[in-house]
DNA sequence: ATTACACATAGAAAGTTGTCTATATGAAAT
DNA sequence: ATTTCATATAGACAACTTTCTATGTGTAAT
């Protein structure tokens, strides 16, 4: 996610990063997809995985919410 | 972590609450202990949990930190 | 001192996740 | 049409996590 933060990446870029075998990376983008955390843009051969910055937000402030002090 | 957000509670409610036995939720507590999450208060036999809820927030803050939108 | 209770620790078994190799699919280049 | 390249899918295996039972430790009540 982190990675993602800069640019789009393409899978093959992404697996150099982290030294890891194409079909792993693959497999965690998909779950990360399921999430709506990412999303995918296919060009030519290649498919670029980008953030989806407005999800990640909106879930981690509904997820602080929970855990604010209340208000007197 | 969303069940302590209102009040502190010992360990044999916590079992109660989520129908596990008592060992299950000690070792889960301890791992929120250790990652700061949750304290630890003792009186007399029982042991209450409570959220560390700055901890949570801060940590947040500082993930969510990283996915901001960059202004120009 | 003994017993009862609340919680912690240890270790085993089952379930889940992460990684790999092998293979399939689909696009681009020849 | 064939080959090559980038990615996806399938399935196996290892690593990690979660839960349990059994047992240990410390506090309170008798």
């Amino acid at each position: 996610m982190k990675l993602l933060t800069k640019t789009e990446m393409c899978v093959s870029d992404i697996c150099t990063h982290f030294n890891m075998k194409q079909p792993s990376i693959s497999h965690h983008l998909n779950i990360l997809k399921n999430a709506q955390i990412v999303r995918s843009r296919k060009e030519g051969k290649e498919v670029y995985y980008s953030l989806n910055k407005i999800c990640i937000s909106d879930c981690c402030s509904d997820f602080m919410g929970n855990f604010k002090e209340k208000e007197k």
